[in-house]
DNA sequence: GCCCTCTTTTAGGTATGCCTAAATCAGGTA
DNA sequence: TACCTGATTTAGGCATACCTAAAAGAGGGC
């Protein structure tokens, strides 16, 4: 498996995340607003991508990953959550600041150094914000997790994933005494997507967009 | 200080040490046989280095780092020297191996990192080869050393630094036994440049690609 | 079924950084 | 001083990856 400039792993990335959100095909536009580009650079790289076959495009569609793009992808992440599981173990970077730094490495990161940084870690299974770091031979396991937002008042959950797409969620969490493992008890589910939730720390109520960059394994 | 492509950055580096080691302004040709691309390529990347006020370019005539130019060069050498430093003493990889390494993510590490790496290794004073690591503010203190070539029979030298240019020689190096700090004695110096020394393992002929790429501290 | 609107693609352009081929310059030789 | 030779620069191209503006497609409302 040859190497891809950083700008397609950054485009199969994005297009193995945004598949797996919306469960079908990516359209342009999402794609094109994910990584920060207009819709007709997004367009012109789609087209490249199918040249390549790593992805399969149908115009005015929306595109998926072909068998390679999926592999290449899930590379890209194993990287780049075996970097973020690395600076926060070796340099105790906190779990808001490891994923800038690893965007920016993982483009250039040797299969030999990242196979030497899965050993030294004993090849953990999941990144400092919970989620899994894919197997070498690319399989990935998803443990089965919810929304915190689904849960009614009363239910209990165990925070098994944060989003990492922003920091600033991350330092509040922090702020709040609100860490990976915890167990969160929902109070309130006010409208808009905001809760309040019971802590080990206390009583807190976190906005929509805190709630919704939490995922929780229910049922504690 | 913005920073610069990881292109801009490779030339500011190549010049630097050609610079240092020639002791006076680097030849276009000298450049580009150094980082491996054509004498025109390197011509036109010089233009736009002088426009960006990096280096005094003068044409038919070779260029110089300006102050702008040097401070940037040696940020980077600093960034390089201190990734070798912490691939080495964090996973172990043998001086041999990190220079690639780091040659690839010098350009992806973030200032920030950078200095959190610095003060996790204790602020070195050397890499993995004996090279000085450049201060935060950017001094680089030299000290003194000699070739081992420029020995004669019977003198004696402690190993300060060995060049990082091929991996093989360090390989050599390491599999006989001689390393970083080792006192090497003159035994007899051979015509084209290979010399027989006498070290803490044994006895050794050094090829001519070997003696030229070992500095010592003369007078032990 | 037609049209209108929004999305998406095509067209054409910019910047970077590399290449080969051709022209030009510098410096030593006759 | 005129020329030759080798180094260097200029000229013209290619690939990547982005942009804006304009054209074209898709799908809903009437």
């Amino acid at each position: 498996m040859r190497s891809f400039s950083p700008a397609v792993e950054d485009y199969l990335k994005a297009i193995y995340r945004l598949e797996s959100e919306a469960g079908g095909p990516v359209k342009t536009s999402a794609l094109g607003g994910w990584l920060g580009v207009t819709p007709p650079s997004a367009s012109g790289m789609l087209k490249k991508l199918d040249d390549l076959r790593l992805v399969i495009y149908v115009p005015y569609r929306g595109v998926r990953l072909s068998e390679a793009g999926r592999g290449a992808a899930v590379a890209v992440v194993r990287r780049h959550r075996l970097l973020e599981a690395f600076l926060a173990e070796t340099l105790g970077l906190s779990w808001d600041k490891v994923h800038d730094e690893a965007e920016a490495l993982e483009h250039a990161l040797s299969p030999g150094l990242c196979e030497v940084i899965a050993a030294r870690l004993g090849d953990p299974r999941t990144d400092p914000h919970g989620d899994p770091i894919p197997t070498r031979d690319g399989r990935l396991i998803e443990a089965p997790s919810k929304n915190l937002g689904s849960l009614r008042p009363g239910q209990r959950g165990r925070v098994a994933r944060v989003s990492d797409r922003d920091p600033a969620v991350l330092r509040f969490l922090t702020a709040r005494g609100i860490a990976l493992g915890d167990i969160l008890e929902i109070r309130e589910v006010r409208p808009g997507g905001a809760v309040t939730v019971a802590a080990r720390s206390g009583v807190h109520l976190l906005e929509a967009a805190v709630t919704a960059a939490i995922r929780v394994e229910a049922g504690q």
